[in-house]
Parts: C-alpha cells; structure tokens; sequence
DNA sequence: CAGTGGTCTAGACCACCGT
DNA sequence: CGGTGGTCTAGACCACTGG
C-alpha cells in the first residue's frame, strides 16, 4: 500500500524516522533509539543509519548527541525579529520605559520571555570588499566593527557584526565594547548622524567554519544572513550583518502596499 | 606552519579544498578530482574523502555529479527580488510598458538576462493550519491555492505558491492556470480587493523531500522561504509561500526608518 | 562502454559523557 | 565505568552518463 519508490535504504530510513518525528511519536525531547539498535531493527549497517540520521540532523530534526547523553528530536524554538520601522519602533518606545539601562534586542528577549545577553568587541580593521562596497568606501579603507555574540539563555544564538566608517566611530562612545543602553541609533543621531532609511539584504547559505565554531552548529547547519545598511541624507553610515542558524529565528517585515 | 588543530581528516580535507575552490585555483565549472583520485593523494579512504565533498556540497560549492560527468565546482548565480514597496512598485510600471503579455516575476528575470517560465496549477483544498491562521479563516475551510514551478534558462528555481479563501476565488481568472499578464494584485484590485499593505515572514530550512524533488536540489540543501501576507483595509486576501533553494536569491527590503 | 559517483557492508578504535 | 556517537578503513556492487 505504500508507494515504494524503491528508495535507497537510508532515504527509506530517514523517511520512517522523519515520519514518526512530525507524527509526534518520538515527541521533542526524548531519546532516539541508539545507531546500533536502529541497525539492527531494520537490518542495515550502522554505516546506512548514519547517512539517514545525518539527513535528519541538517533538516534541523534531532541533535547530535555526543558520549552517553544520545540523540534526542529536536526542540525547536522560533524567536521573531521585526525588520520593519512600525511595529518595531511603536513597541521599541514602551520598551525603553519599561526596560532601563538594556538594548533593544535584549529588550526584545524579555519579551519573549527569554534572558538575551551580550558578548562585545570593537576593532579597526581594514574594509573587506563587501562591507566597502555598501559603505561605499574604497575597500582596504579604515572601519571600526563592533561584533556582538548574543546568547539567549546563556547558549549561543546569532553574532551581529556592525562596521562603521573609521571617521565617524574612532573617539565615540561606540568603541567602548559594552552596551550602549540607548541604543546605538539614538547614540549615532546625537552625534549628527540621522539614519532615514535602510536598506536590508537578506540571504540563506551555509557558515563558514569560524560561523559555525563561534554559534556552535554543525557546519552544514544553514544559517539567515541579514545585511542591513543605514543612511544619513548624505551617505550610509553603518552596515550590520546579522547571521541566525535558520531555524532559530524568523523575520518579520511589515510594508504598505 | 599550518595551525592544525588536530582536525578530523575529513574536516582537514574539506578545509583544503574550500580553501582552493575560494582561492580561485579551482574556478567555478572546472572538474574536481575523481574521489578514487583525492584518496590516494590523500592517503585516505574514498569514504573519508565522501565525507568531505559532502560538506563541500552542502555548503553549496560543489555540484554532485552522476555518471562520467564528475563533480563540478559550483557556478553560483544570485538573482535579487526586491521585497518593498518603493523600489520594486516604480520598476514594475515600467515594465509593464515594455514587457507585455508577462507577469512581473517573469520581467524581473529578463531584467537580469535571464528567462523566466512558469508551470501553474490551480487546487482547491482544505486550509492547512499555517495558512489558514494567517488567513484568519477557520483551518480546513476551503481555500484555493495556485501552485507555481518557476523555472530560470530551463532549470527549476523557486516554488511560489499562493493561497486565496474560496470566496475571493472561486469563479474568477485566478483559477486559469496560465500567467496572469496584468498580475494578480491588479486582478484582485479590478475585483474590489484593493491590498493596501504586507506582511512578510522569512525563514530558513531544510527543505521537505517534496519540496526538494520539485526543485531538484539535495535533501539536505537549504531553503529559504518568504511567506506573504496580503490586506485590504478589511482583511487579509491572500498568502504566498515562495521557497528558493538558499544560494539562489536575494531578498531585498528598502525601509524608511 | 568505461569510469564515475551512489549505495552498502562489516568491521575497528577512540573521545566523550551520564549514571 | 560503560555505552554512545565520531571517525576511519577496505572492500563490494550497481546505475548512470559522457565521450
């Protein structure tokens, strides 16, 4: 009765497994059989489990589970990110109030329900091709990047890179690697710098092995690349590359027609 | 010389080779080393060497090559979709000038150089409980959904599927599976259902193996997908999913801030 | 049709981690 | 400590495809 395609066995494997996953048999959380009893089950070498358990795990499925701990289905947890200016600024000025001396994003967890932290560093390197390019300045050129490590409940959640033109960061307040409560927006408009629109770029592909090490992911894990460019009424002033393991986060953009 | 961390065999290989391909030293279309070949320079076995390319191949730099074709470095080509309004909507009046007889989808793509070609089909069905919230209709009401494979040069490149609630629908050229040369949001408009704003909802993933057969990419490649929300003052009118294989496109949002 | 990648087996050793 | 997944080997057979 079932339409056997005459899958290869691990396709078939991870097929079953996938099915008893979404079916809520195997709810999130618990513990998969072990490689060896799934091997033996549907008499097939452990090799071919492997394949159909690697299947599942970039699918975002289960986790890898190192020494005695096993695999486990995954839980999953989707936290929403506004790109756009309404809803995101009306929420962001009730934010303020409520929250003292945190940024937004932190702010934004709270909301959520979750404990977002901060880990900071500033340098001055010089521009790579790209991030020259959308500051439109000649790459090589000298720009202060602030990286930003965000954990949400204390475990790796997305970095956040902004690079500014050397001119306007060097001597401000946002080489101090620390947050910037107001934000680095109100920080930047204080400083003469009115940001009036934005441009963001969005984009889906695999990290490189340093993205991966630094969000601990498997490095075929997918991640969202957003690139969000600010603009004075004269130049762009800031670029910011934000990168999320895809199925962590979910952007939101609120457009009128 | 070489900071080697003790990395697994297959990760040091991988390394190597991603090194070379973005090196330029292996250039985009040019043929990789057979696997039997990379294991004996290598002094590994063609499975270490299988665990390498494949996450070369999930990272997307690599082709994976049937028959005596071998693999290929991958030529990546990104096509950019604008998703504001300001920039796109002055765009689109032009074309419809120039390009007649084609949906805007279809003009965005000559634009780039390429040609665009869609297979449509039109279902009704019950409302899955996604789509039906976003709808904020009742799940499992009717819906009508127009299913759309878009094709690039002949090759598949993303799924663009739009649901419509069955009383906008039913009965009107929405249900003509061919191009609707005006588009469908002037349609709508013509039929009363004027859409004055969207929300937009962008996630990454793997794709299911539907998604991934239709697309013809490997199961563990990732996707991104944009789930649109059209409104009329009165309510929403309709939801399009579009899924892209990940390195294929770019999302582009222009915001006033 | 010859050579390629795709699939599969049956073993082995080890680092790691929970109990 | 004992069991787990991570890594690796050395084979084998086959489907597909380009020359």
């Amino acid at each position: 009765m079932t339409s056997e395609q005459e899958l290869p066995l691990y396709r078939d494997l991870a097929a079953e497994l996938r099915r008893a996953i979404t079916a809520g048999e195997l709810p999130p959380e618990s513990r998969l059989p072990t490689e060896a009893e799934l091997a033996e089950e549907h008499k097939v070498s452990r090799n071919t489990v492997r394949l159909a358990l690697a299947e599942l795990q970039a699918a975002g499925l289960i986790t890898t589970g190192r020494g005695r701990g096993g695999r486990r289905v995954q839980h999953r947890e989707v936290l929403e990110f506004h790109g756009s200016a309404s809803e995101s600024m009306a929420r962001a000025d009730e934010r303020l109030k409520v929250f003292d001396g945190v940024d937004a994003w932190v702010a934004d967890n709270r909301d959520q329900g979750h404990e977002g932290t901060q880990q900071i560093s500033v340098e001055i390197v010089e521009a790579p091709p790209g991030i020259a390019q959308l500051l439109e300045i000649p790459a090589g050129e000298r720009v202060v990047v602030r990286r930003r490590l965000r954990l949400v409940d204390g475990k790796p959640h997305n970095l956040n890179d902004t690079w500014y033109p050397a001119d306007i960061a060097e001597g401000s307040p946002i080489m101090h690697p620390a947050d910037v409560p107001q934000g680095t927006i109100a920080l930047m408009k204080d400083m003469g710098y009115v940001q009036v629109r934005y441009r963001d770029e969005i984009e889906g592909r695999a990290p490189d092995p340093g993205e991966a090490r630094r969000l601990r992911i498997p490095s075929g894990w997918p991640v969202i690349v957003q690139t969000r460019t600010g603009y004075t009424t004269e130049r762009p002033v800031k670029v910011t590359v934000t990168i999320w393991p895809a199925d962590r986060a979910r952007l939101i953009y609120e457009l009128p027609a």
